[in-house]
DNA sequence: TCGACTCATGCGCATGTGCGCATATGCTGT
DNA sequence: ACAGCATATGCGCACATGCGCATGAGTCGA
């Protein structure tokens, strides 16, 4: 009966993925199409050094796929179900945020480019 | 532009709730029927301490309703985003974890079960 | 009013994790 | 071989959070 508590742990450690604002950000920017690290750095703002340890920790846990090409990494999202359940969420948040309609139009950014 | 940073943290704030097995417990003896604290910390046999800690703080999140009945009080899901990503990562972890097939068929009754 | 029951909360501890910083590792061209 | 760029990693710190334990607060019946 209680092997549900290890089903219970995969499922945390799935959402722990996503629970964290900077691995949204590179999440973001990789959901559409595989991106060098440094493109990541870039786009994010983030530091090289934790843009790095994030994407590991991510190909870990299995939801990126990662290629190397010359001296460069490509990081991408393989799980169909990671982009599913952030478009899901973001329009959950969009709702709760709509007293500021500005925000809510980048929300509504944000969902087209989940996927 | 970076009014965005405050959607991402948003949405990780969302996760966050999700990222914990205690509360998966918890939603996973409520997401059928509403039950009062009680009840909830039998069936999921954490401490009554933290299942009253896990509660209010899915409920400030506002996930969760809550109402007061005599001295019990019933806490509910009212957010039916947060079955429904609960489905969709259960099925996703499934697949990752069949090999043992009496495990896979316990979260097959999960899936059923979160909705 | 008093005791029993239900739930909430304050406190201290142990642990996990993100970050900045420096440095290591690896590839490429000269 | 060496310099330079791209990425990974070790280290230490600051901070957040879950838990156990004890206690507080509210409700009900005797």
């Amino acid at each position: 009966m209680d092997e549900m508590g290890e089903v219970f742990e995969s499922v945390a450690r799935y959402f722990l993925v996503l629970s964290e604002p900077a691995r949204l950000r590179i999440l973001h920017a990789i959901c559409q199409e595989d991106k060098p690290v440094g493109a990541i750095v870039d786009e994010t703002g983030l530091a090289q050094s934790n843009v790095s340890r994030h994407l590991n920790l991510m190909y870990q846990a299995g939801v990126l796929r990662r290629r190397k090409e010359g001296s460069q990494v490509f990081y991408g999202v393989t799980d169909s179900t990671l982009t599913d359940v952030c478009r899901a969420v973001c329009i959950r948040v969009s709702a709760e945020l709509d007293g500021n309609k500005g925000l809510k139009r980048s929300v509504q950014e944000l969902i087209q480019e989940f996927k």
